[in-house]
DNA sequence: TCCCTATTCGA
DNA sequence: CGAATAGGG
């Protein structure tokens, strides 16, 4: 009787592409060498899956993708085999199903849930003689990657990207030409469909491949100007959604730009996530520790409940805030410079818990990462590992004003507000004849909120440096 | 990746 | 008297 051939699994998690895939990339060699076949597999974990941040229209953008990956890997000759369930036993029950399992090659990731996952699987697979590899890929430089002259970790992150340029970055790999069929008894399983309750953007490492090289075309030559601009269609390059999912290789997308700006953009990537690694109770709480036990309304109690919902359901009174969060809700995407302000309007002028805000944007959000989100979140608050003053507070007016001063961006999203000329725009309120439909009255005065936060923080700091300095003595 | 106010500057 | 700029929160 023939030999059976080794197989080399590549277990795909959130890289669901096969063009610079350093883990597929090193089964295909492996499986050259021994004459092996590669058998790639997502499994879709209902320890994620039953996460109530995963909401459907995220469930739907993932298993979308994960249809495009079948489709590519079909391209190639092969297939994606899919499961379903508790990832390790599924796993495990696969490698008794293939048998001659020889490696299993991953893209590493680096939740606390991501690392205790891995290591059970290694383990698992280790009672079986398979072979585990981690491999990079999802970040241009791993977590731990990029460190001080000491060796430290950097805790700001214009210091982490003056570093970050100088290291020599990894190659891309070669996408495969072509691949071996799977073996014929493995069942490659169903991939479940899930209703989303919008539109998602095009699926697939080639709809991602497509927008990024639409962007380096449109908007990357103008970026550190029109970033700014909402009401542009080529404002930002829209990818964040397919990095997430890793639809396309933030690598990739580092060689292909010339903008530095943009780069930076892609260390922000790079940097929460080597932030989140070595410091995983940041997730949920203040990076900085004078900012622990802020006072923040928990959205909860019944007027701050109110205003939470509010500011959930674009009925703010401020045009750019509610241009913004309906966008949100009705693509899963903000416009960059928007989600600053809409953010900063929660925290500050509504004074309601970053980690609120947080949860309700990873939810909506298609890119709803956790480590960009919270990241960027707690820079909004002001209390997240770059340092940054408390007074920074978004004025929505004046940034509609400033970035889209004619008011395009609020009437594509705001339809009641579409005759409203550009100079009442971010002030409907101050009209005679109020738009119909839109709250007339704002629901805090922009001063009223801004002081209430400058109080508030004000105070709490100040309490706070006396306790540090009574705790010196 | 800020906001506001005071002040200066040029018309 | 509006635009540009500096300083401080």
């Amino acid at each position: 009787m023939a030999q059976a051939k080794p197989v080399h699994i590549v277990w795909h998690r959130a890289e669901l592409r096969t063009h610079d895939h350093p883990a597929l990339n090193h089964a295909l060699e492996l499986a050259k060498a021994d004459g092996g076949v590669v058998v790639p597999v997502v499994i879709i974990d209902d320890a994620i899956f039953s996460r109530s941040d995963l909401t459907p229209r995220r469930q739907a953008h993932f298993l979308e993708n994960v249809r495009a990956l079948r489709e590519s890997y079909r391209s190639l000759g092969a297939n994606l085999v899919v499961r379903r369930g508790d990832v390790v036993k599924e796993l495990e029950m696969l490698v008794r199903e293939v048998g001659h399992v020889a490696s299993a090659h991953v893209v590493s990731t680096y939740t606390p849930y991501a690392k205790k996952r891995d290591e059970k699987a290694r383990k698992m697979l280790a009672e079986h003689k398979v072979e585990w590899h981690a491999h990079g890929g999802q970040y241009t430089h791993e977590p731990g990657e990029v460190l001080t002259n000491e060796g430290k970790r950097y805790g700001v992150f214009g210091a982490y990207r003056k570093k970050w340029v100088t290291l020599d970055k990894p190659d891309i790999v070669e996408a495969p030409e072509k691949m071996a069929p799977l073996p014929t008894k493995i069942n490659v399983g169903d991939i479940p469909r899930v209703e989303s309750d919008i539109v998602l953007p095009e699926a697939g490492e080639d709809a991602a491949l497509g927008r990024l090289e639409w962007f380096l075309k449109n908007g990357e030559k103008t970026y550190e100007k029109t970033r700014d601009e909402p009401g542009r269609e080529d404002s930002t390059s829209r990818l964040s959604y397919y990095f997430n999912i890793g639809a396309l290789s933030p690598r990739l997308a580092y060689y292909q730009s010339k903008n530095e700006k943009w780069r930076a953009e892609l260390t922000w990537w790079d940097f929460y996530a080597d932030v989140m690694e070595r410091c995983p109770e940041s997730a949920t709480q203040e990076f900085r520790a004078k900012w622990l036990g802020f006072p923040w309304r928990d959205g909860h109690d019944k007027a701050s409940k109110a205003d939470l919902e509010k500011w959930k359901n674009a009925e703010t009174g401020y045009p750019l805030v509610d241009a913004g969060m309906r966008e949100l809700n009705q693509t899963g995407f903000m416009q960059n410079r928007v989600r600053m302000v809409c953010a900063s309007f929660l925290c500050k002028h509504l004074l309601i818990d970053w980690r609120v805000g947080e949860e309700i944007f990873r939810g909506l959000l298609l890119c709803g990462d956790r480590n960009q989100n919270v990241g960027n979140w707690q820079w909004v608050a002001g209390c997240g590992v770059d340092p940054s003053p408390y007074f920074r507070i978004f004025n929505p007016t004046s940034q509609g004003k400033k970035f889209d001063s004619n008011g395009d961006y609020v009437r594509r999203w705001i339809p009641e507000l579409k005759d409203v000329p550009a100079k009442s725009i971010y002030e409907p309120w101050k009209m005679r004849d109020k738009p119909k439909g839109y709250p007339t009255e704002p629901i805090i005065g922009l001063e009223e909120g801004r002081d209430r936060f400058a109080e508030t923080a004000r105070q709490f700091l100040r309490e706070k440096r006396d306790e540090a300095k009574r705790d010196e003595k």
